[in-house]
DNA sequence: TTAGTGCGCTACATAAATAGTAGCAATGAT
DNA sequence: ATCATTGCTACTATTTATGTAGCGCACTAA
């Protein structure tokens, strides 16, 4: 059902509409985009290092992800290696606020499994 | 290589450390976690009214989701259905400025495509 | 009492996505 | 020439998701 690289206006995973936010939903949710672009907010690097810093992706994924990402407008590919566009780092400005909330939903978490 | 639900604290997709960030990005990088979320933010509903939102989900991914963001303290069932927590609420407030970025990130697409 | 309705699922088969490992061709340095 | 590193590709195994059917339960109306 998926169709390729979730683009807004065509039918995506879990939309036909192609609504923007459900296209951008397929995008985020395949296994590691997110970490991909938390990742390459530190700066661009290589794909090896890329992979390394991604701790189990594989070579494979890791490939797909980037080409999907650079189709969306989000990555790119320079001297310096893959790194963000203005619009990925845009993206990653939204995403940054999870990192704290990660923390505190962990807290919680760990605090509510102490109650049982 | 996944370990169940996302927890921080122990190892998931991609973490051995299980970084809260990572577990997070674990548990929202599967498929329809991201679309339940956000249609569960209009209010609680019942699983089929839930799984009508979500064009195409299968009952099965829909319980496996329900299930891993209801172990997660996201999501939770009462008599009106299912619906967010407090926690859940809360990631939606982050969630929600995607819904804007998503249409200007559609717009800059389809004009990047109209230059070729 | 029964016949219908909608509910939350579960079972099962198929298809698609991901993991995991090996290694190749190209580039650059020694 | 050798070696290291880079960005991948090929391939198989495993996991995850789709798609369809339908069950058991609760409720309602006849």
């Amino acid at each position: 059902m998926s169709a390729g690289v979730p683009k807004p206006g065509s039918p995506v995973r879990g939309s036909k509409t192609g609504k923007p936010i459900m296209a951008l939903f397929d995008l985020m949710g395949r296994s590691w985009a997110l970490g991909i672009i938390w990742q390459l907010s530190s700066g661009p690097m290589t794909f090896r290092q890329l992979q390394d810093r991604c701790e189990q992706v594989s070579p494979t994924v890791l490939n797909k992800r980037i080409k999907e990402l650079s189709q969306s407008g989000l990555v790119t590919r320079d001297d310096a290696g893959y790194g963000l566009t203005a619009m990925g780092k845009d993206l990653y400005q939204l995403l940054q606020p999870f990192g704290a909330w990660s923390e505190a939903w962990a807290r919680a978490l760990s605090a509510q499994q102490q109650e049982r």
